[in-house]
DNA sequence: AAATTATATCGTAATATTGCAATATAGATT
DNA sequence: AATCTATATTGCAATATTACGATATAATTT
């Protein structure tokens, strides 16, 4: 099929699978890597970064955008991006979460 | 295409968007929680809890196993799943320093 | 206003993912 | 050893994703 049964599930996890989901391309990945070091972006400084081309990238920008893990201002000509800090507490909340349990309990 | 240019990526950005990726389900992300919760689970626990086949959960626990996210154990007749806490920690670490990068620096 | 610069969108091809029925495999029980 | 129980695998259809050339849009500069 190719069709995820999202109505079967909680809209957290809808939500935080979307987010990683979203996070789970390296290309995009590198995108978030380069906000870190960088602060902040224009498409083209991506398009220069890797080996994709420009319709590639904005795309990338965009699914990026669409969840929340960065936002887009206008400045003139071209478009700034930054990281948005909220989706990757929500991560970390989760992953913390997930430590805290695993930690506690030993493997079957 | 569908195909992501992985040789253009880094080892570590290549391997860390596989977990995300794999935690990029909404059932998958269900499992997990299974997991936290329940310390562990057999297939078949998992049928019971997801609306979804048998064949469709042996495979996503399949993809959660083969990037690590969880371990599976032979127990007689069965297979006994549980989370391994490595993966989140790399995870976490990731998202530490994306959280510590964006608080210092306002967006553009 | 024409040209330039920067980004987004459209259309399309190739590949990947999701899901399930059917079947295979393997240990446990009778 | 035949049956049962638990899980994995195979094959397939439907849908999603990835990537890019071509084109559209919109602000900037000449």
């Amino acid at each position: 099929m190719g069709i995820t049964k999202s109505e079967h599930f909680t809209d957290h996890q809808n939500e935080l699978a979307n987010v990683l989901k979203a996070l789970g391309h390296p290309a995009r990945v590198a995108i978030v890597e380069y906000l870190i070091q960088h602060k902040q972006c224009i498409c083209g400084d991506i398009v220069n970064e890797l080996p994709l081309s420009q319709a590639t990238i904005s795309q990338h920008l965009r699914e990026l955008k669409q969840v929340g893990i960065i936002q887009g201002n206008i400045e003139g000509n071209s478009i700034c991006y930054c990281l948005n800090p909220q989706v990757f507490e929500q991560i970390t909340k989760f992953m913390g979460i997930v430590i805290e349990s695993v930690t506690k309990n030993k493997c079957c």
